[in-house]
RNA sequence: GGGCGGUUAGCUCAAUUGGUAGAGCACGGGAUUGACGUUCUCGGGGUUAGAGGUUCAAGUCCUCUACCGCCCACCA
């Protein structure tokens, strides 16, 4: 008999969970449990999943993630091989401390007033309550990861691991602490790396000022305090009767001050007056410049973004309130020359909150980049990652070539420390994991640990092989380097390019095979999701419409690596149809095949029956070269049109008839090849749409092993690798 | 300033090494006591942004142009 449930739609609701846990508890998820019969290749596949923020939700990015690598893991799981695919968890460093700020804000609390320990507590405490939160919705999207394997970024043995990197770099002499000038957030009061800092256009006011008997230009009058260097292009002939040292007295902001000539070749003849002052404490460029000539460099703004006592009667304001009243002053003083009201030029600020970036010089943890980025260039040029889709490689190469060495230590208590001394005397700092730094080596100072924390990217960057058990772990020898890393084009710069030049430079061998980039999750009409916008796709509630099935094959149907998707609700609900259709097709089979002995004599005999079984192992055949080679939005679109319009529109349609109208024999061949078809349909799809092709075969075939999960069963096709 | 993409049906996008330009959605005509709450069938719609070139053959390769987008960049 047919069950029941056959008579009414699918219902995702009702089966998900069910059939989730069904997989959970049958141990498969873990490549260490799968039965070694069907493991034909008996080789290994590995794929690490990017570790979900703890603290976080499912977006719809996430959802895509999970969607296409539970397709690679699923397909690979049913070829034979050993797959792992390993989850994790990210502490999310200076993310998750910004919402924890939040929540701090609400309650009347600042950072600033907690000590670190305790601080560094209460969101560990926050993160690891809201952890089961995301641990569910992965579950939720069908993900069939090993649990058991699952790994947070702040694990003591991930830890040990990101501290030896640390020491080995030391050690090698690519690590240095030094007064640079870094990208400094006055609200967040933290250092960023280049990469977290956004460049927007600005028009602003752009004055021209005396100074002696040169003009300069500036929009940032309020860092011109103590500006006593007056720079200029060594070929200037214009300035040339002015000598390199000379000293010229001037009267300036708050009285007379003696300024300095130096001739640089910084200098662009071109720009305003050829003549510039400089403030190297809080301007990059006028850093190398003092660096070159050995100049004095003196703070004027302090970490909140407020005027240091040099500025004497503007001390202790803020920039946005200082600067009107300086020009004010200038002005009334007769050093005004003219001001350029409409200067568009880009300004650095801060990713998260939009405050404008004040660079500053602070004591800092660097990385040497460019011996890293060697290696990975010859890695990737030599084409020992496949980048899908390839020009990817183009754009990691470019940067590459010309990257910059990484500014690690941040000025927040959320992340893994950084384990070094640091001189209370003399600022020198000693990368310590042993803990045996008792003095300052370099001049006998008391030494305290330092209370900065790594970058998350920095930890991050190790993940394949920290999780793996770098050098001696089990998985590490079998794992890695791994398959495949999936992961947002987005943070190709963040993580992926950084992956690959830690992973060779720590285990020598390149961290994956292959990267598998996607591109962002719009929303219906191509926007971005942001929560301003108010356009916020959530997954949770697509899964919940339309079931998780639904939700999957639709954000991979047709989306092309790389470029980014428009997620709207009637795709996915097309989608649910086909999820309906395939449950129809099922019941119009198992209804017309049950009783018969099908698996018995697994040939057709009509010629008709023949072709049809030709046209369907071609079909397979084709998709299965999609597959394995990555090209899941196409795979995908084949197999629905298969489904539908090929085996429900046609062949379901004239077997009607052959079944009221034709021989015995024909109708026995037939129903061999419709059995057929629905269970290689299944297997295929499966990858795609787990659940109700799960689903469909327990209520056909109903497996008293574990074993006879469809989950597990072969993949239908014997082309492929 | 440098780099990388894109421009194909009303909309969203495919087209794997060059080989008859396709799907989904939308739209229009027809059918339907059905395996289908979510059905089928037929149909209209395209100078593949523009110009030139290579080729027996170009959406695909080359050159130029025009828009659109993204990323990187220390010109005060």
């Amino acid at each position: 008999m047919i069950p029941d449930k056959f008579l009414k739609p699918y219902n995702p609701k009702e089966t998900e969970e069910r059939i989730y846990k069904l997989w959970e508890e049958s141990g498969f998820f873990n490549p260490d449990n799968l039965p070694s019969s069907l493991q034909s290749p008996a080789s290994s596949f590995s794929m690490v999943m990017p570790p979900t923020n703890a603290n976080g939700n499912l977006h719809a990015g996430h959802g895509l993630v999970m969607a296409i690598e539970d397709i690679i893991i699923r397909y690979k799981r049913m070829r034979g091989y050993r797959a792992l695919w390993l989850p994790g968890l990210d502490h999310a460093g200076f993310e998750t401390q910004i919402v924890y700020e939040k929540q701090l804000e609400k309650e009347g609390r600042s950072r600033f007033e907690i000590e670190p320990k305790k601080l560094y507590e209460e969101i560990l405490d926050f993160t690891l309550t809201n952890s089961a939160n995301i641990r569910s919705q992965v579950r939720k999207m069908g993900a069939s990861c090993d649990w058991s394997r699952e790994k947070f970024t702040l694990d003591p043995d991930i830890v040990k691991i990101v501290y030896q990197t640390f020491k080995k770099l030391g050690d090698d002499g690519l690590v240095y602490r030094g007064n640079r000038i870094v990208s400094w957030c006055p609200k967040h009061q933290t250092s960023f790396s280049d990469l977290e800092i956004e460049d927007v256009e600005k028009v602003e006011p752009f004055y021209y000022f005396k100074y002696g008997p040169f003009i300069i230009g500036t929009s940032r009058p309020e860092t011109k305090f103590g500006d006593k260097y007056v720079v200029m292009h060594p070929d200037d002939e214009r300035y040339a009767k002015y000598k390199d040292g000379q000293k010229i007295n001037l009267e300036w902001i708050n009285g007379e001050i003696t300024a300095t000539v130096v001739k640089d070749e910084a200098v662009d003849m071109k720009f305003g007056s050829g003549v510039m002052t400089i403030t190297p404490f809080h301007d990059a460029t006028d850093f190398d410049i003092a660096l070159r000539h050995n100049l004095d460099k003196e703070q004027i703004i302090d970490e909140r973004g407020r005027l240091l006592p040099i500025a004497g009667e503007f001390a202790a304001m803020p920039i946005s309130k200082a600067r009107p009243l300086i020009v004010e002053k200038l002005k009334k003083k007769g050093l005004l020359e003219r001001v350029d009201e409409s200067y568009a030029h880009t300004v650095r600020t801060c990713y998260k909150c939009g405050t404008i970036i004040e660079p500053q010089i602070r004591n800092q943890w660097f990385i040497q980049m460019k011996p890293l980025a060697e290696k990975a260039l010859q890695s990737i040029r030599a084409g020992e990652i496949t980048y899908i889709p390839e020009h990817y490689r183009k754009i990691t190469v470019h940067w590459l070539e010309d990257i910059r060495d990484w500014n690690i230590s941040r000025q927040i208590v959320w992340g893994i420390p950084i384990p070094a001394k640091i001189c209370e005397r003399c600022g020198a700092g000693f990368i310590d994991v042993e803990e045996t730094v008792r003095t300052c080596k370099k001049c006998g100072g008391e030494v305290s640990p330092d209370k900065d924390t790594f970058d998350t990217w920095f930890s991050s960057a190790q993940w394949p092989f920290a999780t793996l058990g770098f050098p001696h772990g089990k998985d590490f020898k079998e794992f890695y380097p791994t398959d495949v890393m999936e992961t947002a084009g987005e943070i190709i710069f963040f993580w992926v390019a950084r992956m690959i030049m830690l992973g060779l430079y720590v285990t020598g061998k390149v961290p994956f095979r292959m990267v598998y980039l996607h591109g962002l999750v719009l929303d219906a009409t191509g926007n971005k999701m942001s929560k301003s916008r108010g356009n916020v796709i959530n997954p949770l509630d697509l899964t919940d419409k339309f079931g998780t099935d639904a939700f999957r094959i639709g954000l991979v149907v047709g989306n092309t690596p790389g470029t980014s998707l428009s997620l709207s609700e009637d795709k996915i609900r097309s989608y649910k149809h086909f999820a309906n259709k395939l449950w129809n097709i099922a019941r119009f089979i198992i209804e017309n095949t049950e009783g018969e002995k099908m698996e018995e004599y697994f040939s057709v005999s009509s010629p008709k029956d023949a072709a049809l079984r030709e046209e369907l192992q071609a079909t397979l055949s084709d998709i299965a070269n999609d597959m394995d080679a990555s090209r899941f939005y196409l795979a995908a679109p084949k197999l629905y049109h298969y489904a539908w319009h090929t085996l429900a529109d046609t062949i379901v349609e004239e077997s009607k008839k052959v079944f009221k109208t034709g021989t015995d024999e024909e109708r026995i061949s037939r129903k061999q090849f419709l059995f057929r078809a629905l269970d290689a349909l299944l297997k295929a799809l499966h990858p795609f749409v787990p659940f109700v092709t799960e689903e469909i075969w327990q209520l056909w075939r109903r497996p008293t092993e574990k074993e006879g999960m469809l989950m597990i069963q072969e993949w239908p096709s014997r082309n492929g690798k």
